[in-house]
DNA sequence: CCTGCAACTGAACATCCGTTTAGAGTACGA
DNA sequence: TCGTACTCTAAACGGATGTTCAGTTGCAGG
């Protein structure tokens, strides 16, 4: 049954995540997954029931290697060193896990970007634990305090799903993936500079301002 | 020719991009914009040749309207009052012009997320943008020196883009559209703090560190 | 008036889509 | 050995899609 490398229906599972990730559910065919797959079309049909059916279980496939990765990454930080990680060790961690799974960020990124109801509860339950990881730094004096925390918390998610959505123009232009290992380090030094030295330095006489919407 | 309303080719440019916006281009056919636009299917050829024909002429509209806005918000700064600008001025200013072309935001939007070579032309050109614009900003003491200016460009561009892309699920956390007049006030305020005040505090022992990625 | 040209429509066309169907091959227990 | 259940394929079906085509309208210029 799950013999020599992979079961036929997870075969076309991982196809489709990879199709639906690189170009959108819209864009790819069923014809395209099963090509992809080695496999034919009609057996997509029959093991998933439709092209709907199948992305439901590649979103719930992603969803869940999503919580495994984040609670692999939070467990860690509360059990054995709870003090002495430094940002490299952070990054590194995270760059292993991504490339472990080269697959799920791009699709993350479908999830964010497509849009409906799985979206919103997705961008939900990530705004509120992100407010509360903030409120517990923030009683722990690791970070500051603000009038506004629901907007703050809202304010770090998107800069960090920001980076995930446009990493690709982000690799474009700055010359390295900054979810790769290397790239990583550059980007988290300078989002860590960003968010603990001022950017924008107070005028003589009037208020900062910015250039771009 | 240019008549009462608009022009039918006109009608038919003005639904595709708001279709597209909504759905993507993938997700809309050429009858669903021709129903939108109130002519027939053959006339949506007729004037475009073909569907991407249509696509790189809304492509070429949106760029264009992109281009006049910020044309439009840079000109002002340099020209009267130079200094006098507070936040809130600045905000209401672009809430007006998103206000007034409420389709190009969302086609923006999926400019940046379908991919593409418009796409990556269209963000590095953004990114050049700001990293100059803070560049100017850096001499003139408004903005912080740092050892990585492209990273740290790329990055505050980021972060404004991941504001349009994920404007829904703001939102929808946030209780107000932080591209509305009211909503803008409440987001600039807090992107305004956190780029200004730190945000990560140093620790007494350690290095601090981030809860999400 | 009428000739020509552009806007426009309704119907058709070929192709592609998701899905269905009939059946071949294989493993496994009675 | 038979039968049953399961995986899988090839072919086909109905419907939707982008595009084409023949033809009608309306209008500008000689």
């Amino acid at each position: 049954m799950r013999s020599d490398d992979l079961t036929a229906a997870a075969k076309i599972r991982d196809a489709a995540m990879n199709l639906f990730g690189e170009r959108g559910e819209a864009s790819v065919t069923v014809r395209d997954i099963a090509a992809a797959a080695g496999v034919s079309p009609g057996l997509v049909i029959h093991h998933y029931k439709s092209k709907d059916g199948l992305k439901a279980a590649v979103d719930e496939r992603a969803l869940s290697m999503l919580k495994d990765m984040l609670a692999k990454s939070s467990d860690p930080q509360a059990s054995a060193n709870s003090t002495a990680q430094s940002m490299s060790q952070m990054t590194d961690a995270f760059a292993d896990e991504i490339a472990q799974f080269p697959t799920l960020l791009p699709y993350l990124r479908r999830l964010l970007v497509d849009g409906g109801d799985s979206t919103a509860a997705l961008f939900r339950s990530m705004f509120e634990a992100t407010r509360d990881a903030l409120s517990r730094m923030q009683s722990a004096g690791l970070v500051a305090r603000t009038n506004d925390e629901d907007a703050r918390a809202a304010f770090l998610l998107v800069n960090d799903l920001g980076a995930v959505i446009l990493r690709e123009q982000i690799t474009d232009v700055l010359g390295v993936d900054p979810m790769s290992p290397d790239g990583i380090v550059r980007w988290g030094t300078a989002v860590l500079e960003a968010y603990s030295e001022p950017v924008y330095l107070p005028p003589k006489k009037s208020r900062p301002n910015k250039g771009k919407p």
